[in-house]
DNA sequence: TAGTGGTCTAGACCACTGC
DNA sequence: CAGTGGTCTAGACCACTAA
């Protein structure tokens, strides 16, 4: 084969699967040959070739397992749009993801893997601005569309706000929270979202079934009362190879 | 050194050094040991710890370069606010550039690189739903903050909309093109921000400095008019290691 | 069990940097 | 020039999967 750019062989090998997979010589789902038949084929060895097909599975574009072949990957490229409008009314109560599923035609499904008072990690402290003491209610869940794994939702507020956990139980809706934050006199007037990108722990991979390198969303939600001060946040992780994050606003005249 | 979990070396050498340089044992700017070093440290191969410091400059934790020793990356993550609300009016214009730069104290500066007129890409006939033969403005800047390479804007306006490339003319002001649009009938009353993570293309990395493999951010966001057509497209490419987005919003009472 | 991908070594050569 | 990181080979062994 042509490898003589001055370009590593195996960036070319990359090139040159993805152009084939992009031109549909290996639809989704179907395996790439395997590592031994490439190094042959491009006269290069297994090494190389497991580092070229490891740029592609950076990239989202196929999947590797042990011990089976790497498949290529089917793309279910989700919209995730907060639409700031009148029309299409704001919901940030995580009921905004069983929206974003139904419109999309997926069924979806949340579950509560832990509800709990506990010392808060240092960028939560940071947040709010907490003494050291000072505990918070952690609400994790787990998100499915269609039983595939989704998203990871980690809410926090501070018992400062909350009263007791009770705010927080299972059977509260989840917009029903940001009402009991409003009773107590902390009800949330603005909202800020931050978006970062990162490689996901070991943990987070497991649970979204990407590999440990592989790039997810970390989207923080802070819900802000009128005294100007965060009363609720919400983390939430998506892998990037899979979603689309939307963000639509109407022009004031 | 103790490297016995079942978890590969490389990894678990990527896992000390990503602990050491967050506990200031290398301080940004400095150099990292020499390959060579870390393998007889660690008792590697120079191959193996090549591996190891991959994975951290994928992390955007460290920076190499040809011939020269990796250095910690000093990471400037630059927040990129779009406030969408009545008192940070929002400002779609280009020039929420300048002001995310003023705010975060850094002196921009914009470079505009292509002005033409083209025939667009599959992307943006999609987008616009263009017919067959139809072209657009394609204009082109490189924008810098404090003369370091930051992001790269695309903006796409069909001719339809735009009547001929008077309309982007350099001396346009940004927020210029949305008025003339609207003498024109075609004013956008509505904007939507699309986010996705990619790996850079080589001229992206050459332009931002960042090694072939690294993330962007590519943000396109959508003018539309009172009838519901996109009438401009701006695509923004940023470094996803160096920038973290942030989206605002008033809550509807 | 045979086949897959993942990792690692020992050794090599390269292009590039900075002195 | 010596030192850096980047790539590649030939060969090896491993863990895992599927038949």
């Amino acid at each position: 084969m042509g490898l003589e750019e001055p370009r590593a062989k195996y960036r070319q090998v990359a090139d040159l699967l993805r152009a084939a997979i992009k031109a549909g010589e290996y639809p989704p789902g179907t395996a790439l040959p395997g590592q031994l038949d490439l190094a042959k084929k491009y006269g290069l060895t297994q090494s190389s070739i497991s580092d070229a097909v490891a740029l592609l599975e950076r990239e989202g574009l196929v999947r590797k397992a042990q011990g089976r072949p790497t498949f290529v990957q089917e793309i279910p490229t989700v919209k995730r749009i907060r639409l700031i409008d009148k029309d299409y009314r704001t919901n940030p109560g995580g009921s905004a993801f069983a929206e974003e599923m139904r419109r999309s035609g997926l069924t979806s499904k949340a579950d509560l893997v832990e509800l709990d008072v506990i010392d808060p990690p240092e960028q939560i402290v940071a947040l709010f601005g907490l003494d050291d003491d000072e505990q918070v209610i952690i609400r994790r869940r787990h998100m499915f569309a269609d039983d595939i794994p989704i998203q990871i939702a980690i809410s926090y507020i501070p018992i400062r706000y909350a009263g007791s956990k009770d705010l927080a139980l299972p059977d509260t809706g989840p917009s029903g929270i940001y009402a009991r934050l409003a009773e107590r006199g902390f009800g949330p007037v603005r909202f800020v979202e931050e978006i970062e990108v990162r490689s996901s722990t070991v943990e987070e991979s497991r649970f979204l079934r990407i590999p440990t390198e592989q790039i997810v969303f970390e989207v923080v939600r802070s819900a802000i009362d009128a005294g100007d001060k965060p009363v609720e946040a919400c983390r939430n992780i998506l892998s990037a190879a899979q979603w689309k994050l939307a963000y639509g606003w109407r022009q004031e005249p």
